[in-house]
DNA sequence: AACTATCATTTCACTATTTGAAACATCTAG
DNA sequence: CTAGATGTTTCAAATAGTGAAATGATAGTT
């Protein structure tokens, strides 16, 4: 998933296996590694008792076996205040689920996937991270093509290689091509649906968050069920959710400049 | 707040450079972090260049400052639905918090710090990674007090080292000593209260949630206002706290240790 | 209890990466 | 145009990381 062989620095390197690590989903033993890794075992071994005496692994001495630690919990927090458009989208978002009352996602993108930053569920109250921080792919899901459709020529070429371009469903958009023809309409019509190209019986329709300047900050989307409504009906949404991914761009625009004051003096002591 | 000095090897390094911006809690420019980080300009420049390709930090041009990068929530959504007591715990605190209809934490110890890894709120709905991932200091906090009862002597100690004893309310406890006391007393009783030792106006009762060998595995709390309730009328509600702390416990135990089945031929080949 | 297979851990000479002081480049404001 | 501040690059020296192979540790088998 996570390039593999790449990994010159030593840093690289550690990241790479804490990501190998993740991918695992599970807690995971040294000889497992070893078979997928491309390091020898000795070096992989360091390297794990290195991210373990530094939290960012954890370490089930019964099982022998590690999985990502807790640390990385803590940083995330940080980054997703820093650097995710949810505390930005927060209000616009609850604004927007209240008002339309289905499951509303927030996604930006993370290295070609759809990176699910918040959600609002219809139902259920929370969810928690078990929604934040998930991934899903670009390609087949209606915030996935909303933003690959105003990604710039160069970097769209990039992801789009990127792409499984599995066929989850007989709707899934299968090649390059197919789904090139489908960025070109969203374009020109705003914003993007899933025709059930993810999972049979789930539909959606989302928004791009374009800054003044039409660069891709993220996307909206309003979920719902082919038994509960059409896609004719949600198209209706559109409107609002055009306004609603608006004022994301807008704050979160607002947000990153705040006064350019330097306090000088302040720091030199 | 990390380690700031030790940091022979470089991937330590990496991750107390990552802390340091982490720290800043906004946008921050290399500058900054030279005059607050051990390392010359030049090492701490190449630094941030390898963690902004990898991703684990955004670099926002215009303002030429790092921020911790989303590539972190990718990573911590695995970390907390792998080491953190939360997936176990959810359907067990969703009964708790129907039943209580107070604020409900789910926390656990990282780095001498309670990390919030859940939350039920009483009345908003949803409050995501904003809530998950906090941190709080452990002396004046009911689920750190509770956890910090049940750790044994050699690491006790340590932490209780690494705690600030900052007054934040005339109750907090400001010294090791009188945090002894209370631990001593919390420990026969069975679990803690936060007289408003960390806000004012807010207490809470926090259970510990403990393995059967008796060790530390987290803590719950439930959270009011002086205004709503008090100590006692909370104290009423111990037995089922305690009920479902067992229960996290156990899930949690038996989770850990599925069937210990190895497929020895699977892999090989 | 000895034997064996499977991992985890350590060793050590070799090497590639990282270091950091200082030079250089770029930008902003006066 | 110049001054002051910040960002970026350089290069020899130092260090930290490498990995094949030996050594421990553990669980299972005869």
């Amino acid at each position: 998933m996570q390039s593999p062989q790449t990994a010159s620095g030593t840093v690289k390197k550690a990241l790479s296996v804490l990501d190998q690590v993740a991918s695992f989903e599970r807690p995971v033993r040294l000889n497992e590694l070893v078979e997928v890794s491309p390091y020898p075992k000795g070096t992989l071994y360091r390297m794990l008792q290195t991210l373990r005496s530094e939290g960012m692994l954890t370490y089930d001495e019964t099982q022998q076996a590690y999985s990502l630690g807790i640390r990385l919990v803590r940083l995330a927090h940080t980054a997703w205040t820093q650097s995710s458009l949810a505390p930005t989208a927060r209000p616009i978002l609850d604004a927007l689920s209240k008002s339309i009352g289905e499951t509303i996602h927030l996604a930006q993108l993370d290295n070609a996937q759809v990176l699910y930053v918040d959600k609002r569920n219809a139902q259920r109250p929370v969810e928690m991270f078990s929604q934040a921080g998930k991934v899903g792919p670009a390609y087949c899901t209606g915030v996935g093509k909303a933003m690959l459709a105003f990604l710039p020529e160069a970097e769209l070429q990039q992801v789009l290689e990127q792409q499984s371009y599995h066929r989850f469903t007989p709707h899934t958009l299968g090649s390059v091509e197919e789904l090139r023809d489908e960025l070109s309409n969203i374009r020109t019509r705003g914003y993007a649906y899933d025709r059930e190209e993810h999972e049979p019986g789930i539909i959606c329709i989302a928004m791009p968050i374009l800054t003044r300047t039409k660069r891709v900050m993220g996307a909206i989307s309003v979920t719902s069920t082919t038994s509960r409504t059409s896609l004719d009906q949600l198209e209706s949404l559109a409107p609002e959710m055009h306004q609603a991914a608006d004022a994301i761009a807008e704050t979160a625009e607002h947000w990153r400049f705040p006064v350019e004051q330097k306090s000088k003096e302040a720091m030199e002591g």
